[in-house]
DNA sequence: GCCGTTTTCGGCCCGACTGTTTTCAGTCG
């Protein structure tokens, strides 16, 4: 059994519980537990074993025994006599877009439907307009959802894809007829690794008129919802776009409240209660039926008697306590950056020349560049041996010499930490070189024994500076190596090497909880775009955003350092 | 089932949209 696995089961644990109709508040609970548990992802087995399980939040008493349970034993008693009495089946029939518990039950109960077949065969014979509340349309509706889930792929796409199709429809729409301003919410604007949909913000005096601009927008292929102030789409490849209309008077709460998380907002509304407000995307309602709105969405926080609290760290995961102690972060910026420290070129399996490379950095103001080119042991990416790394070295003192203005240009290697844990070049050519990234790339399904061999080995050699992508993980693609997070933090900590924030797409790793807990532990990072063509280097973003949910301060952040500073740290190391 | 500048018991966010309804329940974010 997995720890994905262990979200996964909570997750059906609350919504079986909801089919069954137990109170809502015990469903919560056992929902709000497991996207903790999905958000931590195999770290949860590290807090079992310092037996921290309760600290997390929304796990108590009785979630942390379950938790316990499972990672001891593999199964859930709880979870199997639950699922003994809710036909699991009904578990698909809830993932069609418009039914939810409630009516799972109805039909599970009035018809006996307890598959998704059965379903479709009750709606296509028109079986589910006997039941109350339901029609000819819901039953359209239900064979359209199910023919939509059947088609579906997977669900969230990556953060860079969302980025830009979000910066395309946002384009259009600053420009569209009654529409002030439009602007990025939800997820996206909190950074998270995968998004599930575009939340979109307009700002207008004239609700009607601005969305019917929106709904000029060329990519859109299906309305899915039209309301006043509000409408749903769904987008050419797939992907769906919520689009919030609000007056520029109430922008500050309606970008609160578009940006989430929903638990955040949970928890900024209690906050309110207390105080004797009523939050929503209106802005503040007093008991006595005052109001108080929110142009900016400072005003919201203002008015709870906090700070601002940044996008990314607006995830129920401490923030509003830290931010009433006046402890939130001083989180790094992208304008914080003066390098970078991971780059291939052509020697390798770069797409453009040093040249190219530098000449872009120089463009973008970078102070440093560290050309990192694989090293031989990569064969697929045509990695550098001994005599080419001598050349090399010789190709980096003529562009330096070329570009006297640009970034002083580094040679690093990105080494390969082999399978038997050795690297692919002696310590006397890696003491040769400016800057030494070891990297996994191959053999990443050994155990987890032998896998923390290779890493720790590579953490503990004085010539290695940064460990690149520690997990070797591909979101939605690939799955992290089996290594102990924990240990290998510790490890970089103790030893003084810096991990690396891969600020790749696909990559994101460390991933947000991971740099997190580094931070924590007194790591040093390393917030790294691993570009393999200049336009790479505007990963940036992502990274940034990666470091910042994970709570990253700049000065915690290698390359946000002076090149002297940066130099200094390089040569005390070794 | 969780949790505490109200509390270890008694609370637990708020509103838009849809489809079915003559005033609302269910779903969603």
């Amino acid at each position: 059994m997995s720890e994905r696995d262990l979200a996964d089961t909570f997750e059906a644990i609350a919504n079986l519980l909801e089919i069954k109709g137990e109170p809502a508040y015990r469903v919560m609970a056992y929902r709000r537990a497991s996207e903790t548990l999905r958000g931590l992802g195999p770290e949860v087995r590290d807090i079992w074993e310092r037996g921290e399980l309760q600290a997390l939040p929304g796990v108590g008493k009785a979630i942390a025994e379950k938790i316990d349970e499972f990672l001891r034993t593999g199964r859930l008693a709880f979870y199997e006599k639950l699922a003994a009495e809710v036909p699991a089946g009904l578990l698909d029939v809830l993932k069609v877009e418009g039914i939810g518990p409630k009516r799972a039950a109805q039909f599970w109960q009035e018809l006996g439907i307890t598959s998704l077949d059965a379903l479709e065969q009750a709606a296509q014979s028109g079986q589910l307009r006997s039941l109350s509340g339901m029609g000819p349309r819901s039953e359209a509706k239900i064979l359209a959802g199910i023919e939509a889930l059947r088609g579906r792929e997977t669900g969230r796409i990556l953060l860079s894809q969302a980025w830009e199709s979000a910066q395309a429809m946002l384009k259009y729409l600053k420009r569209g007829d009654g529409i002030l301003h439009a602007d990025v919410a939800g997820s996206l604007r909190r950074g998270r690794e995968t998004i599930g949909d575009l939340d979109l913000l307009v700002a207008s005096d004239s609700p009607s008129k601005a969305l019917e601009a929106v709904l000029g927008y060329g990519r859109i292929t299906r309305v899915l919802a039209r309301g006043e102030t509000k409408t749903s789409l769904e987008l050419q490849g797939g992907l769906r776009a919520q689009i919030w209309i609000h007056p520029p008077a109430r922008w500050g709460s309606a970008m609160q409240y578009a940006t989430g998380s929903q638990a955040h907002n949970v928890r900024l509304r209690e906050l309110a209660l207390v105080q004797g407000l009523s939050l929503s995307e209106h802005g503040f309602r007093r008991i006595d039926g005052g109001e108080i709105l929110c142009r900016e969405e400072a005003k919201v926080y203002e008015t709870l008697g906090l700070p601002w609290i940044p996008p990314e760290l607006r995830e129920d995961r401490g923030e509003i306590q830290a931010a009433k102690e006046g402890r939130l972060p001083e989180l790094v910026e992208i304008t914080d950056l003066r390098g970078e420290l991971h780059a291939h070129s052509t020697w390798s399996d770069g797409k453009a020349s040093i040249l190219e490379m530098a000449q872009v950095a120089m463009d973008m103001g970078m102070e440093y560049l560290v050309i990192s080119d694989h090293s031989k042991g990569l064969g697929i990416a045509g990695g550098l041996n001994v005599e080419d790394l001598r050349r090399q070295r010789e190709e980096i003192e003529a562009v330096q010499a070329r570009l006297s203005r640009g970034p002083r240009i580094l040679q690093g290697i990105e080494v390969e930490i082999l399978a038997d844990g050795s690297l692919d070049f002696p310590d006397e050519v890696l003491a040769g070189l400016d800057l030494v990234i070891a990297s996994l790339h191959s053999s990443l399904k050994q155990e987890r024994g032998r896998i923390m061999h290779r890493i720790l080995r590579a953490i503990e050699n004085p010539h290695v500076d940064i460990i690149g992508h520690l997990t070797g993980r591909l979101i939605n693609r690939r799955d992290p190596a089996d290594l102990d997070v924990e240990q290998a933090l510790r490890a970089a900590a103790m030893h003084g090497t810096a991990l690396e924030i891969n600020a790749h797409p696909d990559r994101l790793d460390l991933k947000d909880a991971h740099a997190r807990r580094a931070v924590e532990l007194g790591c040093l990072l390393a917030i790294n775009t691993d570009a393999h063509h200049p336009e790479h280097f505007g990963y940036q973003r992502f990274g940034v955003m990666t470091a910042r949910r994970g709570w990253v301060p700049a000065q915690a952040v290698l390359n946000t350092w002076s090149l002297e500073k940066l130099l200094e740290w390089l040569h005390n190391l070794r």
